[in-house]
RNA sequence: GGUCCCGUAGCUCAGUUGGAUAGAGCAACAGCCUUCUAAGCUGUGGGUCUUUGGUUCGAAUCCAAACGGGAUCACCA
């Protein structure tokens, strides 16, 4: 039984018998604010109306009538228009015992909505490794997929590979021109990087051609026309199309680097797509569906026959949908995979994990997507997240400026590694056991350290300063996890044998205690929000509160040389359970947690 | 220039369906390990919630404008 439920009920009930007029608006709560006594708080400007009678009065009221008609509180105080309520210890007892046995209370389990959820992730160009920027994105997108999850619907991951077109040309010219045949094994590079850094040196030769032409008094643009590198690629991108049996090869193999080291990068983050749309599988499609739309007159065509579509009315420009010589741009792919994604599958909701940079075409593309009426169009979501900033700027793959993936995560675990040994804590366990717990300390320090932040927002990492082990951070959730873990270890019980007893409900409760109840009760509506709002951070911060909870919890309270058998029965049983709700939650960011460290 | 996003403590961030004296972490300082894990706990200092107006019993939160920062507006992806 929710409290807050009973204490709607309640309250309505005495407003209807302490006054006349019905009061028909929402009954809301809030925190007690720390300061005052009780945990539960009731507003009660908004009832005035009604009372008829100023804030203090009314407030008392319906204390005394709570107090007198009712077994919730067990006190209360009224401070100008606020009523706070100290809800009663067996409502406390009640409400624990009812959760403690159901290990899944605030989780649903999956495919159990009836409804299936596409989201779309990392979604990276095979023309160079993965940077911070994507590591957001894996995080976020692998995050919500398991809070979906825990809502009940089935998830479908998805990824769309950008992997033709002028930037994938530009790496396969360097090779050739500069490659002398490499290959990952006699480079003994990781493929994406290899093929990255042929993308760089490609960026880097033509910076200088450029800077030469530019010196013989051409401007940007007749310089960029005159460059003999930017003509190779484009030749390059145009043998592809024409399907020319060497380009094709060499970008076949080239990709395969790129596919082999991304999916050494997925493995350690534990993402494997569900499924993977190409582009060089979409790029020419789409073209059906702008005839469709010429015909329902929602495009019109230019003298060069180029196709349009005129978004003024909406706010927003014209869009160009189909070059004059009839191939595709980006947005027309968009549109071809989000029919593919409907044919495919059947989809509640389509959800893209894209930067923030894309709102405008995402806007654009959801837009044509309803004008063509295609029914799916309200289902799509774009979850915008904030680029992730340097000090000294915006990360620029091609200025070689990005925090590469790979080198971050192993420098997260070299760091959990180092504080680890220091502190001692890797007495007992095996070489394997270590390592496993290193890789699980560094990984969730770095994933909850993005993960707390609102993904609307931009964030800033400065590579100079090592990511936080202490404080507000993964590690610290992962240390309780830990600590209770001991306890529960020395308290000889078993899950089931904790689960199953019972503890008398006129036992009396300590306010830490009462603390990490009500802390423990929040879990299900934070899953609700944050699937609501797209937003993990929702259970990144909540799952910090649960824990700074209980290490007050512990620090003030005995728990396994508590007063008495009950209180100790009950103080094991509130580890447990807590123990439960930081493992489950931290789930659902994609963190584990150790059970010592 | 048009459109969109952002602006909270020295730093990184919470708090925005309108509620009390705006909260955490880091950094600084002072305490707490013969008792369940000190990656912890307790305390101190630290604020013009960018600014100005408006809405009202009440605004960090909603509205408008200004200032500052960013993104976007390609026959690029």
């Amino acid at each position: 039984m929710d409290i807050l439920k009973e204490f709607t009920e309640a309250i309505k009930k005495a407003l209807s018998a302490l006054y006349t007029t019905n009061y028909t608006g929402e009954i809301s709560f809030q925190k007690t604010r720390k300061e005052f006594v009780g945990e539960i708080t009731l507003v009660t400007f908004p009832l005035l109306k009604t009372s008829g009678k100023n804030p203090e009065i009314t407030g008392s009221d319906i204390g005394t009538y709570l107090q007198q008609n009712t077994d919730l509180i067990k006190g209360f105080n009224v401070v100008k228009g606020f009523l706070n309520l100290s809800v009663a210890d067996k409502i406390w007892l009640n409400y624990f015992s009812d959760i403690l046995p159901k290990d899944a209370y605030a989780i649903k389990s999956a495919n159990s909505s009836g409804q299936s959820v596409m989201i779309e992730y990392p979604s990276p160009n095979t023309n160079k490794p993965l940077h911070l920027g994507h590591l957001r994105n894996i995080f976020l997108g692998s995050s919500l997929a398991e809070i979906l999850k825990a809502r009940g619907h089935k998830v479908i991951h998805s990824c769309l590979y950008n992997d033709r077109g002028t930037n994938i040309s530009k790496s396969m010219l360097a090779w050739q021109l500069y490659g002398n045949g490499a290959t990952p094994e006699s480079s003994g590079k990781k493929g994406d990087k290899l093929v990255g850094d042929f993308y760089v040196q490609y960026s880097n030769a033509y910076k200088t051609e450029i800077t030469e032409l530019k010196q013989k008094g051409l401007n940007e643009e007749e310089a960029d026309k005159q460059s003999l590198l930017a003509k190779q690629v484009n030749d390059l991108t145009v043998a592809w199309e024409n399907n020319d049996t060497g380009v094709r090869n060499l970008w076949k193999t080239m990709n395969g680097w790129v596919y082999k080291g991304f999916e050494t990068t997925y493995n350690t983050l534990g993402i494997k797509p569900d499924k993977s749309y190409y582009e060089s599988d979409v790029y020419n499609l789409g073209k059906q569906t702008v005839l469709e739309g010429l015909e329902k007159g929602i495009f019109y065509k230019k003298e060069d026959s180029s196709v349009w579509i005129d978004l003024t009315a909406d706010g927003l420009d014209h869009k160009l949908v189909l070059r004059s010589n009839g191939t595709s741009v980006y947005i027309t792919q968009d549109i071809a995979t989000a029919n593919e994604k409907d044919r495919d599958f059947k989809l509640d909701k389509s959800i893209y994990v894209v930067g923030n940079e894309q709102d405008y075409h995402f806007k654009v593309l959801f837009l044509i997507l309803k004008k063509l009426g295609r029914k799916y169009a309200d289902n799509l979501y774009h979850l915008s997240y904030g680029m992730v900033e340097l000090p000294t700027g915006k990360m620029k793959s091609r200025e070689g400026t990005v925090v590469d993936a790979d080198d971050l995560i192993e420098g997260m675990i070299d760091t959990a590694k180092e504080t680890t040994t220091e502190l001692g804590k890797t007495e007992g366990l095996t070489v394997t056991e270590a390592n496993n717990l290193f890789k699980m300390l560094g990984l969730g320090a770095l994933r909850y350290f993005i993960l707390k932040v609102d993904p609307k927002k931009k964030m800033l990492f400065d590579p100079a300063e090592s990511i936080d082990f202490n404080g507000h951070t993964g590690p610290f959730i992962q240390y309780t996890h830990a600590r209770i873990q001991s306890v529960l270890r020395k308290s000889k019980l078993s899950s089931d044998e904790i689960k199953a007893q019972s503890i008398p409900t006129d036992c009396v409760l300590h306010q830490k205690e009462i603390d990490l109840i009500y802390a423990l009760s929040d879990f299900k509506t934070v899953i609700k929000e944050a699937e609501s709002a797209y937003n993990p951070a929702l259970v990144a911060n909540y799952i910090y509160e649960v824990a700074k909870t209980y290490n007050q919890f512990y620090h003030e309270l005995s728990v396994l040389n508590a007063d008495n058998g009950v209180q100790k029965l009950l103080r094991v049983q509130l580890s447990y359970k807590c123990a439960l709700v930081i493992k489950q939650a931290m789930h659902l960011l994609c963190v584990e947690v150790p059970d010592r460290m």
